[in-house]
DNA sequence: TCTGGGGTCCTAGGACCC
DNA sequence: TCTGGGGTCCTAGGACCC
């Protein structure tokens, strides 16, 4: 990075060239560590929290575990009961039964609690905000940072090219920000960098994560992880690099050299199946896809092959977005494997009512209504139905996914889900501040003329004729119907994260 | 160890239209 | 009157991510 680079040069050069500055912020087994935020007695223990688990229980899965755990080899996504045979559940560990599990061995075991972990995460999204003003919010626990405007690939501390005082006073500024990382660097030992490029430049970059990654395990109590380079696939193999508690910087003009070594799994974007078709070409690392072909490698991935070789290659111009309003909304259970047909409409309704509900808090209408059933082993199905205009309908969520389930009778299912999707955000009208409660009102009074009455029309004839029965759903639908609580798109063009909170 | 639940994006084939 | 091409929408499935 000689000298930075003048205004306009970069814009079109590729890879390396690029010197934005992207952040990908990754909290490190958040569920465990919000539970030991509020029960500080597991701070070094072996944590477990399960989806579908209930205390004492062997069903569910595991949502995260905690690295103390892992060692023991549990693992995200594994069945609870797989992880109580490696790691015994604590209060399974009787001292006076010689039987029983060493305690030194077990762990805890906990349900999820998300709407707790909700709370934290909005604290730690409010550290984030306040540290950069581009951002994408991934998920509960993870989000991307453009903070160019914010910190350069200076080199810290006036070095070479790093002369630019605004940039050194954004790092250090910051009345809150007491610690090492804000102190003079000649006269506090500054932790080696972790740099990936020339282990002993530090940059103003990484600077600031370090004050960014602090100031969220102070002010949320949960530790993160944190990745810094020029573009964000980077940025997120980079965060995940030296998990737990780590900060990995990969300057511009590193990137490919960094990635090179990596299995090709660790590419975002590359999952078991693409890991395998890439074995199956001889390509193991991401140097190998790198290097290797395009072409070859589109005709057995497609375009996503090309995509991949460039991320491989470091170069990844993707800006960083805020997330979007959702495409769908599903529900869905599994269940102990049937064919009972009365058990699987019993399902399916409730899911119904679940999405449809969520769909009405959140003030959006949707088009077309899906089912998924899976028949063991994991044989997936998926039906849908479009409607002809955009409805907000829970009765006619349940008549159309029932009809589509009928498709199903007699097949056994061990899970069932409920989907709507061609989602539509009524954003006509704005001015419907008074709906601000409508999640409140999902009794009674439909709130609205999108309620379609083609499935509920008073006659047997369910929904047999729903479909081009009702080409009235688009003129009504746009007057009203929207509760107008949720779709917060003004804050950033698009809620930045219209989830939770 | 038979795999939880919530999503996104992509592809392919068919229907339909001009 | 067996034959064109392009575009769009829809459905189903697959891969991937957290």
């Amino acid at each position: 990075m000689g000298g930075g680079t003048l205004p306009g040069t970069a814009a079109t050069a590729s890879d390396a060239e690029s010197d934005r500055v992207v952040f990908h912020v990754d909290m490190d087994c958040f569920y465990a560590s919000c539970e030991r935020l509020r029960r500080p007695e597991l701070a070094d223990e072996p944590v477990v929290v399960g989806m579908g688990y209930e205390a004492g229980g062997t069903i569910g899965a595991v949502a995260t575990a905690s690295y103390e755990a892992r060692a023991f080899g549990v693992e995200s996504a594994m069945p609870i009961s797989a992880a109580l045979e490696l790691l015994p559940r604590r209060a399974d560990a009787d001292p006076d039964d010689p039987d029983a599990p060493d305690p030194a061995e077990t762990g805890r075991y906990l349900p999820v609690d998300l709407e707790f972990y909700k709370d934290v995460a909005s604290e730690v999204k409010a550290v984030i905000r306040d540290c950069a003003d581009t951002r994408r919010e991934v998920s509960i626990d993870e989000a991307y940072l453009d903070v160019t405007d914010r910190t350069s690939w200076a080199v810290a501390g006036g070095g070479e090219c790093g002369s630019d005082p605004e940039i050194t006073d954004a790092e250090t500024a910051d009345p809150e920000t007491t610690d090492a990382e804000t102190a003079d660097p000649e006269t506090t030992d500054p932790p080696p960098s972790t740099a990936a490029g020339p282990a002993d430049v530090r940059t103003l970059a990484e600077g600031y994560a370090r004050h960014v990654k602090s100031r969220i395990e102070r002010e949320a109590g949960v530790p993160a992880s944190v990745g810094v380079a020029p573009n964000m696939s980077a940025a997120k193999v980079a965060s995940d690099a030296d998990k737990p508690d780590g900060l990995v910087v990969v300057p511009p003009g590193t990137v490919a050299d960094f990635l090179a070594p990596l299995p090709t799994a660790d590419v975002h974007g590359v999952g078991p199946v693409t890991e395998r078709t890439l074995a199956e070409m001889g390509i193991e690392t991401a140097g190998d896809l790198a290097a290797a072909d395009p072409d070859r490698l589109a005709e057995e991935l497609g375009d996503r092959g090309r995509a991949l070789s460039r991320r491989a290659r470091g170069d990844d111009e993707r800006a960083v977005t805020p997330t979007g309003l959702p495409k769908s909304l599903s529900r869905e259970s599994s269940l102990p494997a049937t064919d009972d047909d009365e058990t699987k409409r019993d399902t399916v309704s409730a899911l119904a009512a679940d999405v449809a509900r969520r769909a009405r808090e959140r003030g959006c209408l949707y088009r077309t209504i899906g089912i998924k059933a899976v028949e063991p082993p994991f044989e997936v199905n998926t039906r849908a139905r479009s409607l002809p205009g955009p409805v907000d309908d829970p009765d006619l969520v349940e008549a159309v996914a029932l009809d589509l389930l009928d498709e199903f009778d007699g097949v056994r299912v061990r899970k069932l889900g409920v989907r709507v999707s061609k989602l539509d955000f009524a954003e006509g009208d704005q001015a419907t501040l008074s709906g601000f409660d409508a999640a409140e009102q999902t009794d009674g009074e439909e709130s609205g003329p999108s309620e379609t009455r083609a499935a509920t029309g008073g006659d047997g004839s369910k929904l047999t004729d729903w479909v081009g029965a009702e080409p009235t759903i688009e003129e009504d639908d746009t007057d009203d119907g929207t509760p107008g609580d949720r779709p917060r798109r003004s804050e950033e063009g698009q809620a930045s994260l219209g989830d939770w909170e």
